[in-house]
RNA sequence: GCGCCCGUAGCUCAGUUGGAUAGAGCAGCGGAUUUCUAAUCCGCCGGUCGCGUGUUCGAAUCACGCCGGGCGCACCA
């Protein structure tokens, strides 16, 4: 199926033999799409714009899409959708499996690097953003049709390995470990921290893992299954999965073979005792060998890269880390470019921090980091109390199902609806919300869509042999769902989840105020049959929607 | 000191890459319910897009310079 936006920038492009940059209109009365590429072709060939316009609207022929196009303002062409256009995309949409999405041509291989904690350590909100934006990015994709390989680059591997087994040796709690492995693990490491006479000791232990003694090298592999137990809880919780959990410690064996490539073929040299990769542009190097012989996580990177390369292909690999380390994939990737043939596109996809309702960076009274474990625990219980106030005649266990839905979808959601490049406030009124962007919002409106069908005593209607609009809230449903396709493209092509989320929010308004106006149920045939059919194909595309986010929805709530 | 990001309504934020009269939500004010879940809908109020200069048919968007905030800058990750 082809969109609206596809069939107006060709027949444009045909006729202009320059991108036609067909957008929604910036106000819905002057048309559905407005044209501005003729003013950036005509401002090139040193024409007038306008006149351009009007010499192109004569050329168009797209009598079957839209009302005769409009030359507007210095040179805009605008666009009305006919109805009849409308209801026979829509049409094709209900019947299609994939709601109207054709997938990517080309397919591309993409790796998504996200999430990546670090082990022994537990999760906090500093690795929120990473996980679900991560996640949400890789299902569009993958929805549009490419090879997407997820890959958890766990932080497995360190000098904090030093103290963490000295901790273990000499501190080691075993029922407080039993209970909660990672608050045990992080007391430990606190516990050889505070005392500098353990720090020759904890060097000591950190050679001997690295050479491979048999003793230490069992402690850390105790801690990393310890520590990937309690991840895979919270991934759990969240719905997110990896194809492959490589952590750092993978590429260790890898190192001294990239350093020695790079400095063979005279990328690196050895400045002030360390092997350095210096950029062009940069007056910092790439450090991937320290003067006492140890590795970075630059080396680890550069390896890691190598190894995807030579086992995946990939034509892309993502990054989803937070902004303050550009520079460290700026270098990276510079290196990379110099380093291996046929390099693939490498994108840091940033992101800010998140802040504290006083705009500082978020921690709990006492200065720490927030647990997501305990985040996500509170999310549902705030969700809970909520479910329960609205709907105290459901019973406990559902409740605490829609609560769980609710609650992490609301997280999940408030991070994924900001530009994901600034800063963003957590609070948890604003994510919880009754009304307003939030996801419960989107959720509702699905339930109501359910709950139709549900009265209806239906699953699934079929696709109608015609589709008319007696209500303008029906055609500007309608024309919104169109748009399904172009947003999934303009989300993988920028990264930005966020245009994903402003277009369910506007599809659940505009689902809302057809519900107010247009009586489903009631409505006599072929109207009614037809209604319910733009009901199942809204409820179609808000849950798609939504899972490409990591969100659920319910039938109920 | 150098580099990157940011500054838009009282608050939290969009703004599709230079397009038309800058949009949402929250808060505030006013309305709507014999109808499919009111966790809803409709209306009103609210702006020197940090400041200035420039580029051009056109700038929140690009360039330069200020002001203010955040982050990063050789052996931690």
């Amino acid at each position: 199926m082809v969109s609206p936006v596809e069939i107006l920038s060709r027949e444009i492009e045909h006729h202009l033999n320059a991108p036609a940059l067909v957008r929604p209109c910036t106000d819905p009365r002057l048309g559905d799409f407005q044209a501005n590429g003729v003013l950036a072709a005509a401002k090139q060939r040193g024409q007038n714009p306008r006149a351009l316009a009007e010499q192109i609207v004569t050329r168009l022929s797209l009598a079957d899409v839209c009302e005769p196009p409009e030359v507007a303002g210095p040179g805009f062409i605008n666009f009305r959708l006919k109805p009849s256009f409308v209801a026979q995309q829509l049409r094709s949409m209900m019947s299609d499996e994939r709601l109207g999405v054709a997938p990517a041509s080309p397919a591309e291989t993409i790796v998504f690097d996200f999430s990546g904690p670090n082990v022994a350590k537990q999760m906090h909100v500093g690795h929120i953003r990473s996980t679900i934006i991560g996640d949400a990015l890789a299902r569009v994709a993958r929805y549009l049709g490419h090879r997407v390989i997820t890959d958890n680059h766990l932080g497995d591997w360190g000098t904090q390995f030093g103290m963490l087994i000295v901790g273990w040796n000499r501190f080691r709690d075993d029922a407080a470990l039993q209970r909660d492995p990672l608050s045990e693990l992080e007391r430990l490491y606190r516990e050889v921290n505070a005392r500098p006479e353990l720090r020759e000791e904890a060097r000591a232990e950190l050679v001997k893992l690295q050479r491979g003694d048999p003793a230490n090298r069992a402690i850390w592999q105790h801690i990393l299954d310890l520590s990937r137990h309690a991840f895979d809880e919270i991934y759990e919780k969240l719905g997110v999965r990896f194809d492959f959990t490589l952590g750092e410690s993978f590429y260790n064996p890898m190192l001294p073979d990239v350093v020695k490539e790079l400095l063979d073929c005279g990328i690196a040299r050895v400045s002030d005792g360390a092997v350095c990769v210096f950029a062009a542009d940069q007056p910092t190097p790439l450090i991937i060998q320290k003067s006492d012989g140890g590795y970075g996580y630059g080396t680890t990177d550069l390896a890691t890269v190598k190894y995807r390369v030579e086992n995946w292909r990939p034509h892309r690999i993502v990054y989803v880390t937070d902004a303050r380390q550009q520079l460290h994939f700026k270098l990276v990737f510079a290196t990379v470019r110099r380093w291996l043939p046929n390099p693939p596109h490498l994108e840091h996809v940033a992101f800010g921090s998140i802040l504290g309702e006083d705009g500082k960076p978020l921690r709990t009274r006492s200065g720490e980091n927030i647990k997501l474990r305990e985040l996500l625990a509170e999310a549902e219980e705030r969700a809970l109390t909520i479910a329960t106030s609205k709907n105290p005649h459901l019973p406990e266990d559902q409740r605490r199902e829609i609560a769980q839905v609710i609650g992490i979808g609301a997280v999940k959601y408030a991070d994924l609806c900001q530009n994901r490049t600034t800063d963003y406030v957590f609070s948890w009124d604003k994510m919880l919300a009754l009304d307003g962007n939030t996801a419960p919002y989107l959720q509702y409106a699905y339930v109501r869509i359910r709950s139709i069908f549900r009265k209806a005593g239906l699953s699934v209607v079929p696709v109608p042999s015609q589709l008319e609009f007696q209500d303008a809230s029906e055609l500007d449903l309608g024309k919104h769902l169109l748009r399904f396709r172009d947003v999934l493209y303009d989300v993988l092509a920028d990264y930005k989840p966020n245009w994903l989320t402003a277009y369910l929010y506007e599809l659940a308004g505009k689902f809302t105020a057809f519900y107010d106006r247009c009586p489903v149920l009631a409505s006599p045939e072929p109207t009614r049959q037809q209604r319910l059919a733009m009901c199942q194909l809204t409820g179609n595309v808000l849950r798609t929607g939504l899972d490409l986010l990591g969100i659920r929805v319910l039938e109920q709530m």
